[in-house]
DNA sequence: TCTTATTGCTTCATTATGAAGCAATGATAG
DNA sequence: CTATCATTGCTTCATAATGAAGCAATAAGA
């Protein structure tokens, strides 16, 4: 069964965007509970789910070209976007268009350039474009099955995040403007996929001085009512870019 | 001017390169005093220097690809090699070959993965090919004048050994089988770029507990002979491989 | 044999971290 | 309208890591 929307594609790919080369996105997003991943099903897959992806066009930059991708999945515009890894092994994409003509675009031996996004969840609509069946956010600790080495990305993306959280802020991106304490902390444990200590938490986080304190709280919750922070912009690049030995 | 070898060489690497993709290798070596880079010097590129790169063969994996560059042109077989970032910006090449047809190879738009190498510098011997007229190892605080975004992807690539060496052990690859603690710190102090505490450093690669105390010393220098030691393997990949929070 | 620079390793003060706890608070149940 | 409860803000105490400095040992050269 060969599907015409993915002939006529082929075509296209092959007059504007750089054979051989894709990049695929690892969105993250956080829901106040865990950490998720935008994923997408083709129509002719199965039950097979993908990373969103794409290609880059003959005249555009890398980053653009994950920019332009993101955009037409997400709706989302001003994305944390970060290049973490490239994978080029032999036959990734071997099987799955085997019953295609060689001369299929997607059949080719391609590189894909793995980009992260972190993204404010709540701010995110996932977009079923015509050739997908299906969009949404996963819980990272409950993948379905997965095309080709788009496991092995996610993963790998993930480490590339648990590394960076170590000695970097992170939350600006994946929180809403405004957030409490304990929401930060949540995030943390749901990158690191560890609890941690609450009181530890916060004398650490408040050192780091990247968060400003609001003058209100977030009341209509079942107990206390925690202190709303937002980011200091400042002092977060600043920590971004710091280091020490 | 056309220069008949750089034509010929187009003619082969259509037919048996991935188009539009290159690779380029930051060598790192340590000369007991300095962090060095291995760069060459093409036969027609004036005053300019580039780092060592290549092509991906059809149906090579990219890591492959890397130490097949690799080994042409150091000679050197068991090297570190690790790809840190991808480079993919427009115009990289613009102008170096602007005398060419424009279906030369090397004139086209070309994403270029970046590959940094950690080598002991006694053992590699630069190897200077055909196309080359000059090979050697530079300190890279005095780099000469590059070609295209060369520069920027050697500060790119030191700056993510910077980060590495943060949490990470350093020198495997750098240091001969046998080295004093005075050279491991110096090591360390060329990578940063900043002097570090003797005692303290001291102290704490010690806790690190990856160096196996040898039972001799380097004796012939000037003053007191310092220790030998070597690196414990299995205790070293074991800190390559954890973090903690 | 005395001087010198260097090395191995320790000491002391300061800071960061892990584990635990106390008082405040806001919603809910009685 | 008060008691209960989980949760929150923030602190305390013990322990570990870090920065700065120093002391004794030592190999080479004067």
């Amino acid at each position: 069964m060969q599907i015409k929307e993915v002939i006529e594609s082929s075509k296209r790919h092959w007059q504007t965007a750089l054979p051989h080369l894709s990049i695929d996105c690892v969105v993250f997003g956080f829901d106040q509970q865990k950490l998720n991943v935008l994923l997408l099903k083709l129509k002719d897959n199965a039950n097979n789910w993908i990373l969103p992806g794409g290609y880059v066009l003959k005249e555009e930059a890398l980053d653009d070209a994950a920019k332009r991708i993101l955009k037409e999945r997400s709706g989302a515009d001003k994305i944390f976007l970060n290049a973490f890894s490239v994978f080029g092994n032999l036959n990734r994409s071997e099987g799955y268009f085997k019953e295609y003509d060689d001369d299929l675009w997607h059949k080719q031996r391609f590189v894909t350039i793995g980009y992260y996004a972190l993204v404010d969840h709540t701010s995110v609509t996932p977009v079923i474009d015509p050739s997908s069946e299906d969009c949404r956010w996963m819980p990272i600790d409950e993948l379905p099955e997965m095309v080709m080495d788009h496991k092995n990305i996610i993963g790998n993306a993930l480490a590339t995040l648990r590394e960076q959280i170590k000695y970097k802020p992170i939350g600006l991106n994946l929180l809403p403007e405004e957030f409490t304490m304990p929401e930060l902390q949540r995030l943390y444990e749901a990158i690191l996929g560890y609890k941690l200590n609450r009181g530890n938490f916060y004398r650490r986080i408040t050192r780091f001085n990247i968060l400003k304190k609001l003058d209100k709280e977030r009341k209509g919750g079942a107990h206390k009512a925690p202190i709303l922070y937002s980011f200091d912009e400042d002092n977060y690049q600043k920590a971004l870019n710091d280091f020490s030995w």
